[in-house]
DNA sequence: TGACGGAATGTTTGCGCAAACAACGATCGG
DNA sequence: CCGATCGTTGTTTGCGCAAACATTCCGTCA
């Protein structure tokens, strides 16, 4: 957050109406005969407030119905006690379940969670985004954005902020977590490859995501150690429908035995695929997913995936992320969260 | 939030932590060689600056890496822009989908959201989240709970904010925005019969779900209405895996040709319980959902469902809470969104 | 009895910001 | 050429709260 982009979206005056004068302290402290600090003090529990000054003081404050007024707190203590985050969007499961274990932990740790929302993916949205943090009361930020924009917008708005970012490069520059998803995708194309398949084939995540392309990378990587062959690349945008559609293509294609679909929801929809070319599931192809969300274990036949720790990852989000706003320096660096594979019954070995 | 429970819950004083101190206006102005008010007026675009000493003045924002600090500025204009969301859990589709509906909105008005999660869904625990509620930067606050234990903890607890509730009865008392899920699971059980079949069977959601209550409450009356048998109600927990668990029953029930699923989720479980037994969808028997998740157009075989529209919701939310925001009376009262069935392949005329 | 200590309460002050008003200089009409 | 006007900048003030310090009023003990 820069000077030039707080001055960049002035708030139109006109939006500023009287403050709706609301009750404070002085009003408790007319009404229960003592003075404000005395107020104050009941209202924080300080110790040395005799009981039949606190009773009326309290009872004041309920007659006038007073609530502490927490700009003012936050203006004395100067912090917050929240975290801002940003994000694109809730609707992947991921990102929701993440946001869940943030919001989960932080409270734990006292800290609210502030939800800035980034209306589009391009870099001129995440400049909008941090613009606007600016302007938020927030002691922190976490960045849930499967994009480089990140560092592009950035780039021109270093914030003087404590920063985490998830799911994505920079760790550099950043404090990152993130799942091992070089790992996982490793998991799961070795599983395919133990069951004595040939060779396995991908449908990837869009080229935007990180996580995407680490799964790729990945398992074209565990493919090439073994020597194997590289088949071809789908590509999908983390739909059950573009799932869909390149199973209906790779149902077709000679010798594919194997699957492995960067997310479950992609994988749901090559099962139906397959399921419509009469090609069972596992005894023809095997499948193999990334989540493990909890609708899984339902699918027909049930999914063989990878387990993300999404509640980890959340937890070690607002961990370090509050050790950067109570030890002022800390060094950027990248946490990854462990995966591990869950076998159910989408996968068996090739057929004969 | 009243007194009494401000006083309850006092921090301790030993959390404090001396105030960072950062960059203020003052500072700025010192480099700059102006006043304090002309930065002011910089960071707020105000036109009566002459080009010159604005540069100067961002230039020594830049320099110092200034923030405006918006506690200050909240204090001053009595209004944080931020609205806070109460909810126990975002891992079912409805409630993130809401969420991400409300966030969005919001930011379109120039209001955050921030997130206040109920550990328990308990009346302590909706309790607890109204008491941190007191402390936080917020002018209005959003429910999203599933129980009527909101009813339970306001009444001892009247907030003297605006609030909104989704998802809940009690539109006498407050202000509600909802799905029509009555007309919606009128629509599944008459979509049902129109194809011929002789009842409904239901597999409901938890008791201590409104929603769940309502749709089953609808689809009984449907049936009613036509002097038709209402069998015996099946209950889940939302979860793919309890509608698997009552769909394996109800596979071996003799005459049921029709199930209707509270959401989308459980009605997976159910596609999964009748493959495995055999009874082929939707030839031997028809399912339909509740929600209209993205992932049905590949359930096998794609879902027959009621379409929920949770960007209407979280939008009318918004703009119901807002209204309060602004002028200060509002009468409670029930907004209805309504719904529309999806007809895809799951549902079929009964077998012959 | 009076000085002392400590508990309970009051008073002052400033956090950072911006509205309201004051001051200053430049420009212009008469 | 003078005073009115306007555009630009500075000064004062207070938002609500709580830390720091001041005061009062006890009871206690030499």
């Amino acid at each position: 957050m820069t000077a030039e982009s707080t001055s960049g979206t002035p708030r139109p005056p006109a939006t500023r109406r009287a403050p709706a004068r609301r009750v404070s302290m002085a009003d408790v402290a007319r009404l229960a005969g003592v003075s404000a600090q005395t107020v104050s003090r009941v209202s924080n529990g300080h110790p040395s407030v005799v009981g039949s000054t606190r009773e009326q003081v309290l009872d004041a404050m309920r007659r006038l119905g007073y609530r502490p007024n927490s700009a003012a707190r936050a203006l004395k203590y100067g912090e917050f006690r929240t975290i801002g985050v940003i994000l694109f969007t809730l609707s992947t499961v991921g990102n929701s379940r993440t946001l869940e274990a943030i919001v989960d932990h932080a409270a734990h740790e006292g800290y609210a969670i502030t939800l800035i929302p980034v209306a589009v993916p391009t870099q001129d949205g995440v400049l909008g985004a941090f613009t606007r943090l600016g302007e938020l009361a927030v002691d922190a930020v976490i960045v849930i954005m499967e994009v480089h924009l990140l560092d592009a917008a950035t780039m021109t708005l270093p914030l003087g902020i404590p920063a985490v970012v998830v799911d994505s490069n920079g760790g550099d520059r950043y404090t990152v977590v993130d799942t091992d998803q070089a790992d996982g995708a490793r998991q799961a194309v070795r599983h395919l490859l133990d069951l004595g398949h040939r060779t396995v084939w991908h449908v990837a995540g869009p080229e935007d995501s990180y996580a995407a392309e680490r799964r790729a990378e990945a398992w074209r990587d565990a493919l090439a150690e073994e020597g194997l062959e590289v088949p071809r690349m789908w590509r999908g945008d983390w739909s059950a429908d573009s799932g869909y559609r390149a199973g209906l293509e790779l149902a077709d294609e000679p010798g594919c035995t194997a699957v492995f679909a960067a997310n479950d929801q992609m994988a749901l929809g090559l099962l139906r695929a397959f399921h419509e070319k009469g090609r069972v599931v596992p005894r023809d192809i095997s499948v193999v997913g990334f989540d493990d969300i909890p609708d899984g274990t339902s699918f027909i036949p049930p999914l063989t995936t990878v387990h993300q720790d999404f509640t980890e990852v959340g937890r070690r989000c607002v961990e370090r992320v509050l050790r950067q706003v109570h030890h002022r320096r800390t060094k950027p660096g990248t946490t990854l969260v462990p995966t591990r594979l869950v076998v159910r019954a989408s996968t068996a070995p090739p057929p004969a």
